[in-house]
DNA sequence: CAGTGGTCTAGACCACTCT
DNA sequence: GAGTGGTCTAGACCACTGG
């Protein structure tokens, strides 16, 4: 392996060059720059490619080209508002598979998907569901529809790839990384996949607590 | 582009495979892939590099060659842990530089490293700290030999990309999606990048707790 | 030394979008 | 139609590791 290899110096080149362009400007077409900087195409775009998934270059298609990514407004989430399902988002979509209810949803900021909501519920114990769901915040509608009390909740989160189908949903490209948020109680399994660019989960933790759980 | 990719198709093939060997299994060379499933070896590549990412196969160089991930074992971490810095972690590095004082060091479980901590610090309000510091978990020594109290903290959690300085430390490839959380309080400014494939945070939610606030 | 993964090249075709 | 990004190929050289 080279010491340095070169789409790292390319990296760097567009770096520089990505510092005095302001957002939404159209970047130089990858042939272009491979001859500018005297390097192939692959070896460009794959300099190009780390510079899309740190969010910023935005690839569009056809004529479109690669365009210069707008400071990004980051969103900060709390895991209440993801439980409690509180972040704007589009209708849902309700699946049955036999006795599993999915409850699916895309979470949107300013006209932008930042994230997608699955619910998995035990089917029977919702009957009609499909007909009756409002599009209410989910939580709020199963403990006034159903008398549902929900107990507390363990919550983790971690780093995956994004599916084909969750990227089209999310507007990313497949293998994005993305950030997994899952929990689970007595009634439901829920995740929620956000785009780690365009959204922060944030956390409190109250001081004293919990000096020695380690593990 | 192809309605289906053929590293799609790759992938899939791959996948199948993988499902047959044990952990620790060489997997057979690019090239012979390549040859094997007709396609070129770039795209066997990218199709590798996938599940490279997702924690499927493990790289080696020279004559190791790529072998298949043993089942990973993922270890649960809590944000107190990380905060008190109670995760049995390599010795710490201490830097200054001006009135900074970094500290950072390797968390790991298991002879593996799963996270980097790094903990930004006021250096003229810790006169001494280098040649006093004794690998203890950092808040404790902090409070007991600097009297220090630590405020309420604002924590919050995103993904990122490695940086080829993490990525030797964390034992992975540059570029790799890692976990990275962040706090900030009246003393300090910390973050800690998790492996992904070997590192989830767990949350805790007490129910009933925060309808409405939004944001 | 043989074989591995990591990188790099020059070229090709495709689907798409703007003009 | 021209130009873009997305994919794919065949081939090359390198650094590294094991027998």
């Amino acid at each position: 392996m080279p010491a340095i290899p070169r789409y790292y110096q390319a990296k760097a080149r567009l770096l520089d060059l990505l510092g005095d362009l302001p957002g939404n400007t159209p970047f130089p077409p990858e042939r272009e720059l491979s001859d500018v900087l005297g390097m192939s195409r692959t070896t460009i775009r794959k300099a190009m490619n780390e510079l899309v998934l740190e969010g910023r270059l935005i690839r569009g298609t056809g004529r479109q080209g690669t365009t210069v990514a707008p400071p990004k407004q980051v969103h900060r989430l709390s895991l209440d508002v993801l439980v409690q399902d509180l972040a704007t988002r589009e209708q849902a979509a309700v699946r049955i598979t036999r006795d599993v209810l999915t409850v699916e949803s895309v979470l949107v900021r300013g006209d932008e998907p930042i994230g997608v909501r699955s619910t998995c519920l035990c089917a029977s114990r919702f009957p009609g569901f499909a007909e009756r769901y409002d599009d209410t915040p989910l939580r709020r509608f199963l403990s006034t529809t159903y008398r549902v009390r929900f107990g507390d909740l363990r919550a983790w989160c971690t780093t995956t790839l994004a599916t084909p189908r969750l990227a089209r949903l999310l507007g990313v490209r497949p293998a994005t990384p993305v950030l997994s948020v899952s929990w689970l109680d007595l009634v439901e399994r829920s995740w929620v996949v956000l785009r780690g660019d365009r959204a922060h989960l944030t956390m409190a933790q109250v001081q004293g607590s919990a000096q020695f759980h380690a593990s």
